[in-house]
DNA sequence: GTATAATATCAGCATCTGCTGATATTTAGC
DNA sequence: GCTAAATATCAGCAGATGCTGATATTATAC
């Protein structure tokens, strides 16, 4: 019998990969991979709204994926280590390999509307 | 102005990241870390439901993180590409130094019966 | 062919998640 | 102090997600 991670472990696993498992949160990392930015900077950045940014920020923050440091009435806001640009882009280079099946995982997602590629 | 990977990639990237992202599915990973297992093994090893199993074990082999060879009437699982393990490993060593964020990150989490740890 | 073991599929439900819109808070400049 | 800009918070809602229980499928043994 193998033995596991315990439960608790396990959870915490599952809670920092939910920081990387929404688009939304991604593109604030992606953009944040070039260096610290506003959040307003962000908003424009990726074309989210501004509470919207922020809540995905203080979640980033909680889960200690990001950091932020207050300029003024400005808040910047950064990756807080270097493994995190490094998960991204050990993502980047399995999903290359794999991006065939992504492309058609939708056992835990509905087909919707087909979702049509456009890029 | 930075350039942000497209829309298709990011959302690529998450869907890749949503199958770390859920507790059973991590177990079932850290349980196929040791070597290939069969569903009603992975069953034993997990305490997962069957059923439940074989969905996630779906799930896990249309995004390409697992593999599965059909050996009689078992199917033996295994992970389908070292960086999946990798990613794991990278995952457990962030986990190290920011696990006091993630413990309280509760904010897309409602804090519900407050999780009495156990373990 | 029949029975049985291993695995897969599916409907239905409860819950979680992320977004929007409105509002509160904080800070700087006057 | 007052105003305006930057950021944070919150309620409410639409939709996604994961689990259970029942059932279907597949494959071996007899």
């Amino acid at each position: 019998m193998l033995k596991l991670p315990s439960p608790k472990t396990i959870d915490l696993q599952a809670k920092l990969f939910r920081g990387f498992s929404d688009p939304s949160r991604l593109s604030i990392m992606e953009a944040l991979r070039d260096g610290p930015q506003t959040v307003t900077e962000i908003v424009h950045t990726t074309g989210l709204t501004q509470p919207n940014v922020s809540n995905h920020l203080a979640c980033l923050r909680d889960c200690g994926l990001v950091s932020a440091e207050q300029h003024g009435r400005f808040v910047h806001y950064e990756l807080s280590d270097a493994r995190v640009a490094q998960l991204l882009g050990l993502a980047d280079a399995l999903l290359a390999d794999v991006a065939k099946g992504v492309y058609e995982c939708t056992r835990y997602r509905r087909p919707a509307a087909e979702q049509h590629a456009k890029d």
